[in-house]
DNA sequence: AAAAAATGTAAAACAGTCTTGACATTTCCG
DNA sequence: CGGAAATGTCAAGACTGTTTTACATTTTTT
């Protein structure tokens, strides 16, 4: 296992939002998104598609492996 | 939990790759491969994001919500 | 400086992902 | 048809992802 690199963190704030708020509109709790924000472990892919959908990015450009930029 | 739509199959048929050659390829096992295939269950956020370099197509267009096309 | 809000962290429990090994079924091709 | 290759499937075990509850620390606001 990888954990992989994410710019979760500037997404949200681009947002205004904080982990709670971030949280409940992904149906997901606040320390799951703290998790991920301090890469503690990788989000399933349905987590990081509804990330995606909701921040307007690309899944491979907010989550992407250690060795890539 | 939900387990997402995918076009695994064709992909990996596109590229003349059986399920134990694509597995291999990915560093995973055959029995993964048939069963995101089968929607048994969700390829891992690091093995989606492989799977999309492999394939070169991006996630979100192997992987999708089923309410989505 | 004090109160309030936001973030960090930890443990226990439960659900999901992946492995190996084994065997059955289906498909492909001489 | 017969054999080989490909695919389907199952079970047990290891490890990963998420929740809830609870509390500590840091940051923001008044």
């Amino acid at each position: 296992m990888t954990v992989l690199k994410n710019k979760l963190r500037s997404c949200r704030k681009e947002r205004g939002d904080t982990q709670a708020s971030f949280a409940e509109e992904l149906g997901v709790s606040r320390q799951t998104i703290n998790a991920i924000e301090n890469e503690k472990y990788n989000p399933s892919l349905e987590l990081a598609i509804k990330i995606s959908r909701l921040v307007g990015e690309p899944v491979q450009e907010i989550f992407y492996l250690p060795k890539e930029g």
